[in-house]
RNA sequence: GGAGAGAUACUCAAGUGGUCGAAGAGGCGCCCCUGCUAAGGGUGUAGGGCGGGUAACUGUCGCGAGGGUUCAAAUCCCUCUCUCUCCGCCA
């Protein structure tokens, strides 16, 4: 939800930032808005007034109470039944507009950054960077799933007997890789000077509501039957949601948190969810990087955020690519958003958001009312948030890179001390 | 799950129908004292949201949320939510 005032004062950059995101069909909400408003601060001036005049007899009838001057009392009183009835009209009138124009509001895209390229969809993202080699090897790099099968180290079968389609049991040598990377990036983070946090798994209503948008809600989270709590996707959700109603004091930002969560997903609506293996699944788990920072700061905090993710990539050695989100692909809470792909020498591209860098500027603090005090006020802080790895999907990337002509995986220098100082793992299925 | 207590401004906290933007305190500003620190004395100051006004200023709403009673509600009535404490259960 972007300030109210911003559309009063310069409705045409909010039209042209509509524009820029190809949402032509809410060009018409601004001028909507525009005159709600308008209805709704000259109803409420009216209200205002004769509620000024109650508030003037009221205490004029407490006065005469103590003279004991009951009829004049009386006359007012009367006065002030149809003062009331005035006012309940108006309130009645005010009601439905104020719902109208939040409703509106919320589907007003939050203003996207001066250099967002413009494009449609995502198939206009703009590449930003590309990191390592994306080399395609003699061999033939086989389907993730199967070299995870070679490790006798995926059982999707047993998975779907027991919890359905897009679940997974991870084994052996490739879970343990699986738990080496977090741990790995816990630590990685916490040398960057972010704080480690778990933070909790379910959330309330209240707090979905502030972190993202109505579509993506209906899309992603699961519900708790019986409960006023949700399954988090993210522990994005879970780590904005710490804030929710508070004042942070000034000199404590930026703050810096890592993460650690498992997210579950119902993936409503995405393609692919029947696709072999684990890259798109209900449940993983994640080490994520939280920024809550003053809104001059938000900018840089974005641009330091996704290099970080980007050295830590390398140190994995895996190739990779930023894609910075062009205007159309960005969702609505955001002002700018990059994707960071990785190599694939299998499919021979770079694919899909193995992270996900954002900056949400004063969206999510506004729903939420995080705030920090100035010395002329309180203003809402700035919130991003960047995925540091995400196991999973990491591991496909991983092993694919990784992949000797033998069938074994090298492990890469940085990680070695996580995987008990194994240079290498061999496939124990021939 | 059972029982009790509570929710007032940045924080703590007083306040049971009219003079409550809401006592008091912390905080914050300035000054003094103490050679650091901890602490002490004096003095000043502000206060949230939404409107109107170039401005000084001004109107209104606000005391967990939503309803109700009343000319008038932080204060009375109803519903709901949340928090804390104790007990129970359990990694």
């Amino acid at each position: 939800m972007i300030d109210i005032n911003l559309i009063r004062t310069d409705s045409n950059r909010v039209k042209e930032n509509i524009r820029k995101k190809f949402q032509h069909e809410k060009l018409g909400c601004v001028d909507k808005v525009l005159e709600l408003d308008k209805r709704q601060r000259e109803l409420k001036i009216e209200a205002d007034n004769l509620r000024a005049s109650r508030n003037k007899v009221s205490s004029q009838i407490g006065l005469l109470m103590k003279q004991k001057k009951l009829e004049d009392v009386e006359k007012l009183k009367l006065e002030m039944k149809k003062n009331n009835e005035r006012i309940l009209e108006i309130d009645k009138e005010l009601e439905p507009l104020a719902d109208e124009i939040r409703n509106l509001m919320m589907t007003i895209p939050n203003i996207i950054d001066d250099d967002v390229p413009i494009g449609k969809d995502d198939s206009e993202n703009v590449q930003r960077l590309k990191v390592g080699r994306a080399e395609v090897p003699q061999f033939e790099i086989p389907h993730h799933a199967d070299i995870m099968e070679s490790f006798a180290g995926l059982d999707l079968d047993s998975a779907r007997r027991c919890s359905g389609n897009a679940f997974y049991y991870l084994v052996g040598d490739i879970a343990l890789l699986h738990s080496a990377i977090l741990t790995y990036a816990r630590n990685f983070m916490v040398e960057k000077g972010f704080t480690y946090c778990i933070p909790p798994f379910m959330i309330r209503k209240e707090v979905v509501d502030g972190v993202m948008s109505f579509s993506e809600m209906e899309n992603m989270m699961y519900k708790i039957e019986n409960e006023n709590l949700y399954l988090i996707g993210t522990s994005e959700h879970s780590m904005i949601g710490r804030f929710k109603d508070t004042i942070v004091k000034e000199d404590s930002l930026p703050i810096l948190l890592t993460s650690y969560s498992p997210c579950f997903r119902k993936e409503v609506g995405a393609h692919g969810l029947e696709e072999r293996g684990i890259y798109r699944v209900h449940q993983f788990e994640k080490q994520e990087m939280i920024v809550i920072c003053k809104p001059e700061d938000s900018h840089d905090w974005y641009n330091k955020m996704w290099q970080i993710s980007s050295e830590f990539f390398k140190t994995l050695d895996i190739p990779h690519e930023i894609m910075e989100c062009c205007s159309g692909d960005l969702a609505d809470l955001k002002v700018k958003s990059c994707d960071i792909n990785a190599w694939s020498p299998r499919q021979k591209k770079y694919f899909g958001e193995l992270g996900s860098c954002s900056n949400l500027s004063d969206a999510q603090a506004r729903r939420l009312a995080i705030r920090y005090k100035t010395n002329n006020g309180t203003k809402f802080v700035h919130t991003l948030n960047n995925t540091v790895v995400a196991p999973p999907r990491m591991l496909i990337a991983f092993l694919e890179n990784n992949l000797q002509k033998d069938g074994s995986v090298l492990i890469p220098k940085a990680l070695q001390p996580y995987m008990n100082g194994r240079t290498k793992i061999f496939p124990k299925v021939k």
